[in-house]
DNA sequence: CAGACTCCGACTGTAAAGGTCGCCGATGCT
DNA sequence: AGCATCGGCGACCTTTACAGTCGGAGTCTG
């Protein structure tokens, strides 16, 4: 629950590499999948999606790829996510006309929108170029969200 | 994508419940689920895992049913999240262990721990009473992550 | 004591979502 | 012309969540 999809983890991966090789041409979807290693029609199909949001620009042909089209530093990583996942929606009975059958009596809504928000904020706080700065931690390390 | 479950959207709302009627004896799962239109064995085994984990206290035969442990102020959405869907992993390869085959040059690591423990701490920040206390907003209303 | 009501735990089947894979066409460089 | 790249469609498999069922044990009421 409340994961990431690989469809982001793959987006932002693919995003961050672009960015750190910027300066030297066009970023081919065939170089980044052998780079890590990742299904390459997979990956195609998710800068594919991410070109068509204008988060990047293609180009077709030999020395071909995809280029960012703003600077790292004006993409957030909730710009990366919303675009491959759409708007985020953490608990499935947000819209309007949805059968929740507990609609009526749920007064969980208000705190759950509060959360959203909380949630997309930290999302929009990091850029592309601060998440390239951020050394790679130790993974085990902090055991943050210990419990029980 | 970053969805809660089901599980943790009826536990919230029984934990909530449970709460609002608290003086006035246990409150019994079937009770629960009629309340809400939930599939009572759903419901049930839900309030055992919630049980097992000491966020509520079980009672048996007539008369019997759950009551909260603590005061409701001493319970966070994050407790309760915890309890039914295990400790918060926004990605898949976070363990030492994973077969991620892109860990070595995935340098992703760093910030999705920094977004990870913010969320949970927006989780751990509020309380049942809170909950109780936010007043249900309209729907539909600030459409907050627009973009596209 | 007997019956009714409640929680407890494990198992099984079903449905939806996500992930994976492949194909063929369009475009542009050399 | 030929090669390398993007572009888009669809089918299949796996995983996960969901829901329903059964037998068992504890506890209050009459």
């Amino acid at each position: 629950m409340l994961r990431f999809t690989k469809r982001a983890d793959y987006g932002l991966m693919a995003m961050h590499f672009i960015s750190s090789q910027g300066d030297e041409g066009a970023v081919s979807a065939k170089r980044i999948a052998e780079e890590f290693h990742i299904p390459p029609e997979r990956l195609a199909k998710i800068l594919q999606r991410l070109a068509k949001k204008g988060l990047i620009t293609s180009h077709n042909g030999p020395k071909g790829g995809y280029v960012l089209t703003r600077e790292a530093g004006d993409i957030t990583v909730g710009q990366v996510v919303r675009a491959l996942e759409g708007p985020l929606r953490i608990v499935s009975c947000m819209s309007e006309k949805d059968d929740c059958p507990q609609f009526s009596r749920c007064n969980l809504r208000g705190p759950v929108q509060k959360i959203q928000t909380s949630i997309s904020m930290v999302l929009d706080g990091m850029t592309l170029a601060e998440l390239a700065a951020d050394p790679v931690i130790s993974v085990g390390a902090p055991a943050l969200m210990s419990q029980r």
